[in-house]
DNA sequence: TGAAGTGCGACAAATTTAGTCCTATACTGA
DNA sequence: TCAGTATAGGACTAAATTTGTCGCACTTCA
């Protein structure tokens, strides 16, 4: 990183909740076992040790928005609707978390509150966009094997930033 | 599950706190006024209708950091330490919030609380670095005109994001 | 000296996130 | 057809975080 690191390593400014993070390693675990047809929340839930119902919300969520194919009854949950280098971190997020805001005072279409001042909000509005491409350039599949989504020539936007920015 | 907004427009991932927010906001005031020697919290807050005492915080935490000098008694208050150029939006941010991290379960230096599972964590740390990147290059003079911003060279990578990823 | 500032710690309120409970419904297989 | 297993989802509680307030000490300057 040009030189203010400060601490440790791996300083981040994106705050994932842990629903997105539970949605995308379902999301992973589903793309590492291709050969289930389907498999439950519950064993999802149990491999990774997380609640199992916060996780079943989760992937009704992702099952609702499309992402996934559920099933019901023995033997049943879910499957990936697409191929994992289909599907987008930023899908996943959106879909778990719905549409975040760079600015704490945008909400919805409104301008602030209160103040017509905020002008922060809109050079900060551009970053935004910045960040969810660069979600959206990150797969599932890429999730499964980072390695070798580093060394594909594809995800070009991210190896660009990673070595050009930090 | 809280909210369940799926459709609107201005989609975005990173999230500010308020905080971060009147950091920024302060900041471009300053920029605003080289003029002034030094501009008190009350006045910064009265203009943009924040809690004064709330933004006082703020700009404490951001003069620690040295990214403000303060000076204390009747007109007293803070004036950048260095240039707006000078000053990225990242710097701020992560004096104000600290350092966040994409994943919600990376706490610190230690691995996920319970599984050692989370491999979600290792490919999202580099969309992290990637934004922390789109951050370093926003200053906070970006923020006063963000149009003059749009238009120098300096900011490539930005806009090669905002034309390709969005 | 007193008014106008910053500097800070503790605390209260508000909001968000995380997680649980309960019931309904769908599918499967014996 | 019935019992068991799974998804679907609403209501609710608990925990954590964020936001904002209060009070006091200290500094500066007129």
């Amino acid at each position: 990183m040009g030189g203010s690191r400060i601490g440790e390593q791996g300083d981040g400014v994106l705050r994932l909740t842990k629903k997105a993070d539970y949605g995308l390693m379902a999301l992973k675990y589903l793309a590492e076992h291709p050969d289930s047809v389907s498999v439950s929340a519950k064993d999802i839930a149990d491999t990774y040790g997380i609640p199992p119902q916060l996780l079943a919300k989760v992937l009704q969520r992702l099952t609702k928005v499309g992402l996934l194919r559920s099933h019901a009854g023995m033997n049943g949950g879910y499957a990936l609707s697409r191929q994992a280098q289909q599907i987008s971190a930023f899908e996943v997020i959106h879909a778990i978390d719905g549409p975040l805001f760079i600015t704490s005072c945008t909400k919805g279409s409104k301008s602030c509150d209160l103040e017509p001042n905020c002008t922060i909000k809109e050079p900060l509005a551009r970053v935004n966009e910045s960040i969810a491409g660069v979600l959206k350039s990150i797969s599932v599949y890429d999730l499964v094997d980072a390695d070798t989504a580093a060394a594909r020539g594809q995800d070009g936007l991210v190896t660009l930033l990673h070595s050009q920015a930090v």
